[in-house]
DNA sequence: TGTCAATATAAATACGATTTATTTTCTTAT
DNA sequence: ATAAGAAAATAAATCGTATTTATATTGACA
């Protein structure tokens, strides 16, 4: 076993023992490859022998990196035809791993904008269920995620941003729906893609406090069609910071 | 390489040769196992050892099985403690397998609920988007979809079943919002289950045949809240189906 | 159309390496 | 002398490699 930083035929790096293991590396540049389209989807890749030349990896890892991509939809293993890459329609594209993809290669518009368009549509859903079905324990969660973003206020960009995803992610917790929960990798990518296209935390804190009181009280309230409103109001200057953001991107 | 039928220790079956791989076979014991709460959420799982011999794969099945394990958000690995189960809200509960199986163990009344619920709320707004962004393939899609189920009616249940999810499954992706898009897999366990809990196809056919129909042509005619509309009104009849279900359900 | 060979994945087995959680021991403070 | 905290050692479990055999599937040929 390799205990010094390992270099592919094709000066593709596989990082060493200090850094990642075997088959996660592989499996990122695997995504990575797929995701920018230098894997093209239809294409056949190369068979297991020449992939762990290329990479320089054991059959093993080769093959249990495969299998998570065939969990995330994104390849299918034949024998004797091959492993294919899927349409993008196919792959789980709310796979953490997958939007940090997506995000390091910086998507095009409509990236960002579908994402926009599904926290404007699913997030004031999940804080009107949430006023409705929040148990204590979730509201105080909510509650600690404000906490957390007054305490950061102004001093501290990263722990406000990690509070910022904690509120949102406490309420789509809070709403009790399932399918609304398995957004949260999604608004965990809105919020570093806004970080990034626009180079500051989103809105100002204070404004951003203003409304994140209101969503907050009208949850705690139990008052679904204001918490709802209050949501909108809020992703609604999200909205128009990443399309302002947007739209300077094009000037350059 | 065995070729006959395979009993496990604890009377576990992996299926054959014949039927599936051993790795798959696995993998759908091991979703049914925690899905049920047999391996319960925060428990560790035996070994590797022991696992190879309860279920009798080898190892190399068995680490493949669990790479799936881990895309799913299911499980985590560390060397010494072991692997564990995660909580229910890191697993991927759209991938098709997990929901099979949810679909399969039968949920409870909130797992259907948060199902229509984010249908309602998630293809009215597709059917929106697909109004203005279809291209005419995508619309052609539809179309057939529609077509399809007009020639299944009152013919073939299983066909009809296919077209309406085709049809569905086409807006979700005329929608051009990769976001929504990852929903499509819900909108087919929504159609399975409510075929299941109503012991019939959605709907009357002459009836939802009219429903679909305004809601191609709005999409068709690109006006966008007359889709938005009549999606409405096609889920609205879908949750009273699956609410009065739930209730006949209730009183058994 | 049927058969067969070739290709590629699937699966099993054995062995060693590495990581890291837990336990034990040592040191320091009261 | 005892308790608490830190450091070191140990052990448990995963991670990784290598090799061989089995199986599924496709393409070529008669």
């Amino acid at each position: 076993m390799r205990t010094e930083r390992t270099l592919t035929e094709s000066g593709e790096e596989i990082a060493g023992r200090g850094k990642r293991s075997v088959r996660e590396a592989l499996l990122t540049q695997l995504v990575e490859q797929i995701v920018s389209g230098e894997l093209a989807e239809g294409s056949t890749l190369p068979n297991e022998a020449d992939l762990t030349d290329r990479f320089n990896v054991s059959r093993t890892s080769l093959r249990e990196a495969m299998q998570y991509l065939v969990a995330l939809g994104m390849t299918r293993s034949r024998t004797r035809a091959g492993t294919i890459i899927l349409p993008r329609e196919n792959w789980n594209y709310l796979d953490p791993l997958v939007l940090d993809v997506m995000l390091s290669i910086g998507g095009d518009e409509t990236f960002y904008t579908s994402l926009i368009d599904a926290r404007q549509l699913l997030e004031p859903a999940a804080a009107a269920q949430a006023a409705t079905n929040a148990t204590a324990r979730q509201l105080s969660r909510i509650a600690q995620a404000y906490e957390d973003m007054v305490d950061a206020n102004s001093r501290d960009n990263e722990e406000w941003s990690r509070a910022d995803l904690d509120f949102h992610t406490a309420i789509i917790n809070a709403s009790g729906n399932w399918v609304y929960r398995q957004f949260a990798s999604a608004i965990r990518a809105a919020l570093l893609a806004s970080f990034r296209l626009t180079n500051r935390a989103s809105q100002s804190h204070e404004q951003a406090l203003e409304k994140h009181h209101a969503v907050l009280d009208a949850i705690r309230m139990r008052e679904p069609q204001v918490a709802r409103a209050a949501m909108e109001t809020l992703i609604g200057v999200a909205r128009a910071e990443i399309t302002d953001a947007l739209r300077l991107d094009k000037c350059k």
